[in-house]
DNA sequence: TGCTAGGTATACTGATCTGTGAACACACTC
DNA sequence: GAGTGTGTTCACAGATCAGTATACCTAGCA
């Protein structure tokens, strides 16, 4: 949006680290001296490809959204069937969050965010609404007869297994089946 | 738990000011100095309270916890109907979060706070477990085959909705219907 | 040859934050 | 009347954090 001119080198490695710190230890957390180090890079320099550390945290969120798209589309795309499609997001969730579970990054950040002003809510909004509109989608090629409200209830239900996941609680969520059962009443309705 | 002694008149001002404080703009971002301002109490004070602000932060999710308890109850108490109870907590969440929605307390909690040993990890799994349980307990009361299946269901639904509150999207989530279909679906089941 | 862009190295400013020390005041109770 | 608990006032230590200043280096390019 802001800015379309690529990454220099040493950008890309300040966002790979910024992405790697803040989604583990929080944004607020993790100082501009820790990226630097991480990435083998002068602050100087961090300063000169960002300008400040909220644009910083735009970047983080903006590059963790795409590979995060890139990953859906992938596993949509290589569905067969309409109606298996509908729930490949959530087969995609649980590739993404294999190793370190600490919760979707763009709700975490705005928990950490006060004022609603910062570039992030933007990102954070943009992400889910792009999720719901490919969920409804996905939705009407399966021949679903109301797909924007199965769209809204998928997107809760894949929220809610995001927010359930760093909890250190015994039983597991599993949301796959429960959406699956969610398209299939959607699809049995008149 | 860790301190079964009630608080003092100056103490319960400060939880009061952490609940709002931190609930609005973020654990990280509220510092110690402005808590005590807001409730009108020296810092020392606070400090003799509560010795750190690790210690607060777990007082002030304890507070919200058995303020978010109470209600469920007694909307869960109010209903005469054991299917209707099952979803009551979807409503106590409608009631809960009318004014500012920012999502579950706990949840954020847990996004700001990098290590897994801090108190409010405890607090956070305790209730969420308390939630799932409360949701087992009223399924079976229900008549409901498979009650904790059904829990686990309505747990991350729960979050789901909380999760999606401080989005700044168009559609609304809804979250007591949805709610409802799965308690049907889980009903009808053999 | 000289210019420019990207990057390094290092020190520094100013603000903010958690937490402490020490002396004092008031109310209640034994 | 002495002691104890609760709270105030104010100053301050120590650390951390975002962001800046200055000088220097190197590779590519005209």
């Amino acid at each position: 949006m802001q800015d379309t001119r690529p990454l220099t080198p040493a950008g890309e490695r300040i966002v790979a680290a910024a992405e790697e710190l803040f989604y583990d230890r929080g944004i607020t957390a993790v100082g501009v001296d820790l990226i630097a180090e991480h990435s083998g890079v002068t602050k100087r320099t961090l300063y000169n490809q960002f300008g400040s550390k909220d644009r910083l945290v735009a970047a983080y969120l903006a590059a963790r959204d795409r590979r995060w798209q890139s990953l859906v589309r992938a596993t949509v795309d290589a569905c067969d069937d309409p109606v298996e499609a509908v729930t490949a997001p959530f087969e995609a969730l649980r590739v993404w969050s294999g190793t370190n579970a600490r919760g979707c990054a763009f709700i975490n950040a705005l928990a950490e965010l006060p004022d609603a002003s910062h570039p992030a809510y933007v990102i954070a909004a943009d992400q889910k609404r792009w999720l719901v509109n490919l969920f409804e989608e996905l939705a009407t090629a399966a021949g679903c007869p109301a797909p924007g409200a199965l769209a809204t209830q998928l997107l809760v239900l894949h929220e809610g297994v995001l927010a359930t996941q760093p909890l250190p609680l015994d039983t597991l969520p599993g949301g796959v089946e429960l959406a699956r059962s969610l398209v299939r009443a959607a699809l049995a309705r008149p």
